[in-house]
DNA sequence: GCAAATGTCGCCGTTTGA
DNA sequence: CGGATCAAACGGCGACAT
C-alpha cells in the first residue's frame, strides 16, 4: 500500500541573468557584475570596438541588486540589496540593465532542451524547474549529468541539481554545491546532509518564521525536527506547525504540476521620487492610467479577462496597502479596469507621499471561453427578479 | 535618507444567502 | 419567528518566492 518512492530533481540556472550578460560580453567574464537599477540604456560602444560599461559607482536612483555574478557576491552583493548599497561595496563592479526577452529566450531554450530527455516538468519562474524522473530507468547521477550537459549544449550555461525523493529535498540540494552542482540525496542521507542546515533553507521558511525559530532557540534543521509539536503549534498555528515539523523530516508529497494557468496579472512602479497625491496628482494620474492600460493589454495577449480589479499602494514609508473590487463582468477593457481601479485608489486615505502604484487584475478566465449565463459580457446590469 | 517587479497562497473578518 | 450554523464570496493583508 506504500506509493513507491519518487525521483524528483530540482534544476537552478547559476546566476542565470548575469550568465546570459556573459554570453554577450565575454571580456566580463571573472570580473564583477551586477543586473540591476533600472536602466535601459545598453553599454555604449567605443570606437575601437570595445565597450563602455557602467560602474556600480556612476549608479543613482533606488532600484535593486537582480542578480551579481559569484566574483560580485565575493565582494558582499546579493539579489534584493539596494544598488546603491552595492556601489559601496564594490564601486567597480559593472552595472548592467536587465534585458528581459534575452533571458525569456534562454529560459525556452533550457527547459526545451530538458524537455527533451525528461518530459514531465514543472516550471517554476523563469531559470528553474523541477523534474520527475520517476520511471526512468538507469542510474540517477548519470540522467543528471545528461540533463546537465544538454542544458549546456543548448544554451553555454551552467546549472546545478538537486535529485531526491521530493521537491522540498531537492530544491535545497540543487543549492548545496551552486555552481555547476549536482546533489543526490536519499532519505538516508538526511540526517548528516539536511538537518545541519540552517532552517531558512527550507523554501517556505521565510525572514519571519526563521526570526520567530530563532527566537524559540530552534536555527537547525534538526532542532526543528525535534521541536515539541506543541510548542511549534502554539506559535505558528496548526496548519504552519504541522508543515514544519514534516518538512524539518524531509517529508513531502507535492506532485509535479505540469500545467498550470496563471492566477492574476499585475503591474506596478516604483517612482524615481516619492510623489504627493494632491501636489502630483497630473502625474499621478497620468502613471495609473498606464499600469492600467498595461495590464489591459497583458490580458488581451494573454486571451485572459479579470473579473476582479486591484491596486497596490506603497507609502514612502513602506507601508503597503491593497484594495479590490469585483466587477459584476469580466473585462480587459483599459476604461473598465480604469474606472474600477480609481473607485479602488477611492478607498485608501492619502496621507502620506507614494512610492510605488501596482495594478492588477484577478479571477481570471480565459476571454474565448463562453460567459457564464448569469454573467452577462459587457456592463450590463444583471436582471433583479423581484424586490 | 533605502528597500524592484511579478506572482502565489493562506488566514481572517465580514457579508450574504440559505 | 428567533437563534444557531454553515458555506461561499469577498476584501484586506501578510508571508514568501524568483
Amino acid at each position: 500500500m506504500n506509493a513507491p518512492s519518487r525521483r524528483i530533481a530540482h534544476l537552478d540556472m547559476d546566476a542565470f541573468y548575469a550568465s546570459v550578460e556573459l554570453l554577450r560580453y565575454p571580456e566580463l567574464r571573472g570580473l564583477p557584475v551586477v543586473i540591476g537599477g533600472r536602466g535601459d540604456r545598453q553599454p555604449a560602444m567605443r570606437e575601437d570596438g570595445s565597450r563602455r560599461f557602467a560602474r556600480l559607482r556612476d549608479y543613482a536612483g533606488r532600484g535593486v541588486v537582480t542578480t551579481s555574478t559569484y566574483e560580485a557576491r565575493a565582494l558582499g552583493v546579493f539579489s534584493g540589496m539596494g544598488v546603491m548599497k552595492a556601489a559601496q561595496l564594490a564601486p567597480d563592479a559593472v552595472l548592467l540593465p536587465a534585458d528581459f526577452d534575452a533571458y525569456r529566450h534562454y529560459s525556452r531554450l533550457f527547459k526545451a532542451a530538458v524537455a527533451g530527455i525528461a518530459p514531465q516538468i514543472e516550471d517554476r519562474g523563469i531559470d528553474e524547474i523541477y523534474i520527475d524522473l520517476s520511471g526512468f530507468p538507469g542510474d540517477t547521477l548519470m540522467l543528471a549529468q545528461r540533463i546537465k550537459q544538454a542544458v549546456r549544449d543548448a544554451t553555454g550555461l551552467s546549472c546545478s541539481i538537486g535529485v531526491t525523493p521530493n521537491k522540498l529535498l531537492s530544491k535545497i540540494c540543487s543549492d548545496l554545491e551552486k555552481p555547476d552542482g549536482l546533489t543526490v540525496l536519499s532519505l538516508a542521507d538526511i540526517p548528516n546532509r539536511i538537518w545541519p542546515l540552517p532552517v531558512r533553507k527550507i523554501n517556505g521558511i521565510g525572514p519571519k518564521a526563521t526570526e520567530k525559530l530563532a527566537a524559540l532557540g530552534i536555527a537547525t534543521i534538526a532542532e526543528l525536527a525535534r521541536a515539541e509539536p506543541a510548542l511549534l503549534q502554539a506559535h505558528f498555528g496548526r496548519g504552519y506547525a504541522g508543515w514544519l515539523h514534516e518538512a524539518a523530516h524531509g517529508i513531502d508529497e507535492r506532485p509535479v504540476i505540469t500545467h498550470s494557468e496563471p492566477k492574476s496579472i499585475s503591474r506596478e512602479t516604483t517612482f524615481e521620487r516619492d510623489l504627493h497625491a494632491r501636489h502630483d496628482r497630473a502625474t499621478l494620474s497620468e502613471i495609473f492610467t498606464a499600469l492600467c492600460t498595461r495590464v489591459a493589454e497583458d490580458l488581451q495577449r494573454k486571451a485572459y479577462l479579470g473579473r476582479t480589479i486591484g491596486i497596490k499602494l506603497r507609502f514612502d514609508d513602506f507601508r503597503t496597502v491593497t484594495r479590490d473590487l469585483t466587477l459584476p463582468a469580466p473585462t480587459a477593457d483599459p476604461a473598465v479596469i480604469r474606472r474600477a481601479a480609481g473607485e479602488c485608489l477611492r478607498r485608501v486615505p492619502l496621507n502620506r507621499k507614494l512610492r510605488l502604484l501596482g495594478v492588477r487584475a484577478s479571477a481570471l478566465s480565459s476571454s474565448s471561453a463562453p460567459q457564464d449565463a448569469d454573467t452577462p459580457p459587457q456592463g450590463e446590469l444583471p436582471l433583479n427578479s423581484g424586490r
